[in-house]
DNA sequence: GTCTATATCATGATAGAC
DNA sequence: GTCTATCATGATATAGAC
């Protein structure tokens, strides 16, 4: 749509922002750091978002919408959650180390402080189509059955610690070192096992 | 040591601050609203506690240290990684319902934007004392061998995230509800399966 | 749409009496 | 140790030229 040469405003704003809010939090962000970090004037900021609290809606909005577009893409690409839950993990692995500024400010930050109207992360879009994954899942037997919140928390909570403990300096190695165990360790924990077939035995 | 009838201002303040930080946030409480809610003047607030961060610092400290006394007592009760982490899975599910301000507040709050000098939460005393706890299971054999980040977060991660989306308001019924299912899933990740002995079979 | 200069005001912190 | 009254800073946001 924009000759995309010179970047316009709004990308240069958000780029900055998330920089700095995921850095050294909203709060401790003033709009004259934006300002200087994107190097455009107040005025633009105040032109294109309306007030600090836009800035952080149109960035959050904006990453939100590419993690569920990525949810989204692994779930078309796989057909079993056994499949779709590993590559998840695997992309949401290899972004923390692409993009831990992008994972930072997902994952990490407290939206609710700033952004008083947003619903809580776990209710986002992306964190329900992971629910609703699980649920699939066990519909067709792969997953023991149980509460479905239960579930996910148990098949990817394992990894989003992990994440976190990364972003926060805890890891040391890269985190797709560990994909291979993590996985492991969260699928073993839901997979039905040989004594709750629930449909069909594989062999009978 | 005090005689208690009347809690002293520095517990007024304490209890306040706990409870606007983990409703509010620290940064949208400012030291006025300490005031109004603690109903002490803020002059007593800075005389004993130096500046406002000095009161973050004070509650962290305090409720961290209650922590880590819980994980201690729990690792005393019990002698088995399996026992000890069932134990505390339910511990904290129970002190979710009991004291949400606090588990908010220890686990939930993103200290390191309002305490620049306290280490990430994850390097914590009670979150260290938590993976020794795990690391002492692998050493016995309990615990499948691998990577210990990779086990305590398998072993926690799923009762972590129904802690936190319990706090978000997702998970509609009290905690101690799924404690079996959740330890369960958490348990079979990480527990030393038949196919991987480490040390000696229970019947050979 | 972008910019500079400015207004407004809440907040963290202090002074000093009691 | 506690209080009230006050300060000084720096933040968000606006006005209005270009």
């Amino acid at each position: 749509m924009q000759p995309a040469v010179r970047p316009d405003t709004r990308a240069l704003v958000l780029d900055a922002a998330l920089d700095l809010f995921s850095e050294a939090g909203y709060f401790n962000t003033s709009v004259h750091d934006l300002v200087r970090a994107a190097g455009v004037s107040i005025g633009s900021i105040y032109h294109h978002f309306g007030d600090k609290e836009g800035v952080a809606r149109a960035l959050y909005a904006h990453l939100s919408e590419r993690m569920a577009w990525m949810v989204a893409d692994v779930g078309a690409r796989h057909d079993t959650c056994r499949a779709q839950s590993r590559e998840l993990i695997a992309r949401l692995f290899a972004m923390t180390e692409a993009e831990p500024r992008t994972m930072a400010f997902l994952f990490y930050a407290r939206h609710r402080e700033f952004l008083p109207d947003e619903p809580p992360v776990c209710s986002s879009r992306p964190f329900v189509m992971l629910r609703a994954l699980v649920e699939r899942g066990m519909g067709r037997g792969e997953v023991r059955r149980m509460d479905v919140l239960v579930a996910s928390s148990s098949l990817f909570g394992g990894a989003f610690r992990m994440i976190t403990s990364r972003l926060d300096g805890i890891v040391p190695e890269p985190l797709p070192t560990y994909l291979d165990e993590i996985w492991a360790c969260a699928w073993r924990a839901v997979a039905a096992g040989a004594s709750q077939p629930s449909r069909r035995r594989k062999s009978a």
